[in-house]
DNA sequence: ACAATAAATGAGATTAAGTCTCATTTTTCT
DNA sequence: AGAAAAATGAGACTTAATCTCATTTATTGT
């Protein structure tokens, strides 16, 4: 836990320890995903930051986050990007999501789990005579009653 | 193994099983998956059948598809919407992403190792008091040599 | 097999997510 | 602080996918 990223300053530090220029967009973003602290659909994002950032803004700063690696990119099942701020912190997780409101969860599989699928990989490796540098689960169902949405 | 569905007439059959119209562009769609037997992009398919079928009904084609539970939608790491079509004697798979040449291949894991994933999956249902109904694994990589389009 | 009805198609218009352009503003560097 | 470099905003542009609607094709009952 970086204690650092978590008090004032925060995202000025993010950005300049990233060398990036720290502009007040990015600030502005960075910010923003830095409170939500768990993935969030541009379109949401967008809605958010409103009258605070352009649109075309918007998406470059994204995509600068992406280049220096702290925001990672997907999709949900219905095709909404979502994007997620990854700093160092940040442990290697997967995804659930509720088909009912929307949620997406940030889940951590068990590690005894993480060492078999690794070994399952590299399997496939071979298998396939593929070098495998990244891995991707994701679980759909509904939650129950204990979604923040749902209940 | 569905014999019937690899034969002569096999597009015909599989849409009137499903109880949907036996039309012209279905037909020429189903073909043509069936003959590619494997992931393809919307972009190649539409490229691919240029000429015999609309853009317009190519999409509204792929959607009766999905509809009817044969024809499964995802995305590739860059975005691309890729299709496959999904028919009884096709098994449980995930995919394999070469970042290179773009191929998407179909890999079986481990029954040993699927069973371990069902397991781990009830942990994170009761965790998270959700019912899971699906999962999806993607792996992403590099083919070294094997690759049908790297080679 | 045939007409009546229902469903699907083609062509192009439309929508919406995301990128691009370029004149202006902000940041950085010394 | 001032020069040079980088980023921004606003809106034009691109492109995947959907929608519209007049026409064509398939289905169904007799």
């Amino acid at each position: 836990m970086n204690y650092d990223y978590l008090v004032m300053d925060n995202s000025r530090k993010i950005l300049a320890d990233h060398k990036v220029s720290v502009t007040n967009p990015r600030i502005v973003v960075l910010e923003a995903l830095l409170e939500i602290k768990s993935p969030i659909t541009i379109d949401d994002l967008l809605a958010q930051l409103k009258n605070k950032v352009a649109k075309s803004t918007l998406y470059r700063v994204l995509n600068d986050l992406k280049d220096i690696n702290i925001l990672h990119e997907f999709s949900t099942p219905d095709n909404q990007t979502v994007v997620e701020l990854i700093l160092e912190d940040h442990s290697h997780h997967h995804h659930l999501f509720c088909s009912d409101c929307g949620e997406i969860i940030d889940v951590e599989m068990a590690t005894e789990f993480e060492n078999k699928l690794l070994k399952e990989i590299k399997r496939i490796e071979k298998k396939f005579n593929f070098v495998i540098e990244d891995h991707r689960l994701e679980l759909f169902g509904k939650c129950t009653d204990l979604c923040v949405n749902c209940k």
